[in-house]
DNA sequence: CCAGTGACCGGACCAATGATCCGGTGCTCG
DNA sequence: CGAGCACCGGATCATTGGTCCGGTCACTGG
């Protein structure tokens, strides 16, 4: 999707349609859920046949790209708070994974290749940010990819099991773990689905053990150190 | 799927047919990927009709649920090695890493509820090791938060961008982000995909910071604290 | 030995979906 | 005013998940 040049438009006229398209298929992403998303109803709730879509999009995939990419215009890039590598990055952190939480269906999506420019220039912000924090090397490879790779999973992990409308699921998850307490005892007891405590907590509190690691190897390395005011946590979305 | 009685068989004959048929969608799924398995093509390759296979399960969503867990199986319990917790989970993060690698298709189904036997009963003996090595409260909930999110995080990113077979999306991805390296400078300069540094290496690291955090809560919350015999970096995958 | 019972199989079929063909329609530029 | 082009959409196709319903076949009780 990404490597293709952007569907070259005949003189001028700005796309419009291509981006209705994708503000509506988010809405309807958000308001049904991944499997409900077909060509046929997005045309529908557009007002327009189906297949004329086809003439803005190449395929359905594109759409869900364009969609995909689209929410993370949400996260907020926190560009030159002052406020210092650790709160900047906490921030980010935070707000992409805000967004994943708000839209569930990403979860299901995260698996493809996201190349799109609001992804794109948050990670350029990641990097950015933490090369001028003086991480270099392999552990700058480690920290981005501790980094990303840990929100990622938080999203797709909380998306599974959504606090608020899936009782079903998560009701009957947690009593078939009760039903077999015998054989997952600690999970019975203390399990992410039995003990309800906020996951929130959870994320801010993993999240500084890996920025602490982060930070670490640059003091160890010389660098100017850790002029993180505050450690942060100040960021995390808490809702 | 797993919250559902196991389909009571007549009287005996133990089942055989739907343990095939996840075998058979296993090596389907490792040979073509998610997206070609079809319950006709299932069954082409099982020598049976395709409505037969529904007599043995529900749904496809049932077939992917249990292939989804059968590759869970090949994950090792470190089961009482008496090299201590890290060594333990260390072995267990990166095993857990190793088959969601070794199965790329998996990343895909990463976004459905994991409540199979194999992958509760690899939950279970991460909480208890954490449990054991006297972690708890919500240091407990943090710890194996972040590790599984750690874990699952890399694997869906790692299997986005096969090193192996993708290289056409890889480097057109990489020629894509070389031509805006006016818009994504760190990222083009750094980033991942230009690189081309192991991900292992990252991947380890990030995992002790992880551990170090968690093992830094023990001993400051008078735990009998680090016996990690070495840091535990032998378990890792090194492929 | 035999009828019947129940586990198991599969061809025909259905609805939904992604995608294409090809004939319109209306705006704009010369 | 007419030609060209961006844009639209009904009809249509192939594929897919899933169901109906009639078979087959081993085994069991008499």
């Amino acid at each position: 999707m990404w490597l293709r040049p952007p569907a070259r438009r005949g003189r001028d006229a700005p796309p419009l349609s291509r981006e209705r398209i994708v503000e509506e298929a988010v809405a309807l992403l958000d308001a049904e859920g991944a499997d409900r998303l077909t060509m046929r109803r997005l045309a529908e709730r557009l007002g327009t046949g189906s297949t004329t879509l086809y003439w803005h999009v190449r395929t359905k995939d594109d759409v869900l790209d364009l969609a995909l990419d689209a929410i993370f215009a949400e996260v907020g890039i926190p560009s030159g708070s002052g406020r210092g590598w650790r709160a900047d990055i906490t921030a980010l952190i935070g707000g992409w994974r805000a967004v994943l939480l708000r839209h569930p269906w990403s979860a299901a999506l995260l698996s493809r290749p996201m190349l799109g420019p609001n992804v794109l220039a948050r990670s350029e912000f990641l990097y950015a940010t933490l090369l001028e924090a003086g991480v270099t090397g392999p552990r700058l490879t480690a920290a981005a990819y501790g980094l990303s790779n840990y929100v990622i999973g938080s999203g797709l992990m909380q998306a599974t099991w959504p606090a608020d409308t899936g009782q079903d699921v998560r009701g009957a998850a947690r009593e078939h773990l009760r039903d077999n307490r015998k054989r997952y005892p600690a999970l019975a007891a203390h399990g992410p689905l039995v003990v309800e405590g906020d996951w929130d907590t959870g994320f801010a509190l993993a999240l500084t053990w890996l920025l602490d690691g982060i930070q670490a190897g640059i003091t160890e390395a010389g660098g100017a150190g850790g002029s993180g005011s505050g450690d942060g946590t100040e960021g995390v979305t808490r809702a």
